[in-house]
RNA sequence: GGACAGGUGGCCGAGUGGUUAAAGGCAGCAGACUGUAAAUCUGCCCGCGCAAGCGUACGCUAGUUCGAAUCUAGCCCUGUCCA
């Protein structure tokens, strides 16, 4: 491991965070003697990012932590033109109000994370529509296109894979590369931005927008990105059965993700602690050598802090105490989905649908059918079977870990 | 504009007139084993219905046929090559 000199940079590399940095004994210099000002792209294709974008976001915070000025970019421009990279589809359309309320929306989690104002190293957030909106055509080309051969655009892992895979690339999809460069430079000369972090994708987006920093301004900027993040067992993160993981609490209740981190494989509870976590590292090293069945302790650990970061300090506990109750006493946790119920009984499939544990009242059926479906704890076989409420709180639950709750109202 | 290839369930991918709600794989859900882990094995996996059954579904539309994802025509979309 190479030794940094700047705060950042170790920090970083601690980590886990860094993949690829276009020039390390450069930008480790300018961080070791300046605040440096550096920017991530977000896309504003719905009202909330999931955790694919956590180690971005966490990587912001680590700038802001270290002494530096974290930059959000909000991508209302390119959003309306949509990222090709790891995309077998273009995407849909979103019109311009979807988009503007989407960026309001995914706002709300930058503001727990990083610390927003005036000052040399708070947080600012930025939306490249402002600038892109107002580029005329000609413009562009002649600002931008003369920077760029066709040549190497081709060669880029976003267009050759679509090409590879005979995959529709329509020239809408063509031109992000070169307006996401010009994000880059539009910040380094305006706002005097000089880092660009993003996931491993964007590595080929990043360094045009370097190039293009320099030839057209001289501006001396750098990128960094970060690794790939894949579950031990190679997923994509992120993705659950019932969907995204998604960071905005009206998107995903605390409770489901809490769970989704106390669920974590026990190959990646250190590497998720690093990156996810502000827990000081010799604390991480004795979570991770936990053994066996106590590696669960450290899963709550994660769980609690993350939970904590994304979501706040009060989510967090309610999660923790009410899956002690659930898992552990067997009782109902105040955070469990629950379900109200008028008439003082409810046939079990209609509980099961009402929960969100099962979409159809077939899909229903199969589950009880299968064993999976509980009452109280007990295995129910019986489709027909209906549940009296007799005044009191039922639990339902599908599987062993999905818990809901019937209250009578 | 022309030639050729292609458009099947969340994804990949078989299927070229009936036994096809559509092989197989992946993903997913549940059961067993466990530690709310992993791996493994088993079952499930379009909707409605207790069920018989009904309704939808193989790009779209119209046809041929007792019967079509499968044949015909037109259209739409995609790719490759040519102009």
């Amino acid at each position: 491991m190479t030794q940094y000199t700047s705060s950042l940079l170790r920090l970083l590399s601690e980590r886990g965070y860094i993949h690829q940095l276009t020039d390390a004994e450069g930008l480790d210099a300018l961080a070791a003697r300046q605040i440096v000002p550096g920017y991530i792209g977000f896309d504003a294709t719905a009202p909330s990012l999931h955790i694919g974008s956590l180690v971005q976001i966490m990587m912001l915070r680590r700038l802001q932590q270290t002494g530096h000025k974290p930059v959000v970019l909000m991508g209302g421009g390119t959003t309306r033109i949509g990222d090709p990279t790891g995309r077998d589809e273009s995407r849909k359309m979103l019109s311009d109000q979807t988009i503007e309320d989407n960026i309001a929306s995914i706002r709300q989690v930058f503001a727990r994370l990083l610390t927003f104002g005036d000052g040399p190293t708070d947080a600012v957030m930025v939306n490249n529509h402002d600038w892109l909106g107002k580029l005329g055509y000609i413009e562009l080309l002649q600002e931008v296109g003369t920077h760029f051969t066709v040549n190497r655009m081709l060669t880029f892992d976003s267009v050759k894979l679509r090409l590879d895979r005979e995959q529709p690339m329509t020239f809408l999809e063509f031109n992000y590369m070169i307006l996401q460069g010009y994000d880059f430079r539009h910040l380094a000369l305006h706002d005097g931005v000089r880092l660009q972090m993003g996931g491993s994708d964007q590595w080929g987006n990043i360094v045009n927008g370097i190039e293009l920093a320099r030839r057209k301004d001289g501006n001396d900027v750098f990128g960094l990105t970060t690794p790939l993040l894949t579950t031990a067992d190679g997923a994509k993160m992120g993705k659950t059965a019932a969907g995204a993981v998604w960071l905005n609490e009206d998107a995903l209740p605390a409770w489901d993700f809490w769970q989704y981190w106390r669920n974590v494989d026990d190959r990646d509870v250190g590497r998720f602690l690093r990156l996810f976590t502000d827990l000081p590292l010799d604390e991480i090293a004795r979570l991770e050598s936990l053994d066996g069945s106590e590696i669960n302790a450290a899963k709550v650990v994660l769980a609690n802090e993350v939970t904590k970061l994304v979501r706040g300090a009060d989510a967090a506990a309610a999660a923790e105490a009410t899956a002690a109750a659930t898992f552990a006493g067997g009782g109902v946790g105040q955070d469990l989905p629950s379900l109200d119920v008028a008439d003082g009984s409810i046939a079990l499939v209609d509980a099961l649908i009402g929960l969100g544990f099962a979409a159809s009242r077939g899909e229903a059926k199969r589950l009880i059918a299968g064993g999976g479906a509980r009452v109280e704890g007990q295995a129910v076989t019986d489709e027909a079977h209906v549940i009296a409420l007799g005044g009191a709180e039922i639990r339902v639950s599908s599987g062993k870990k999905k818990h809901g709750v019937l209250r009578p109202a």
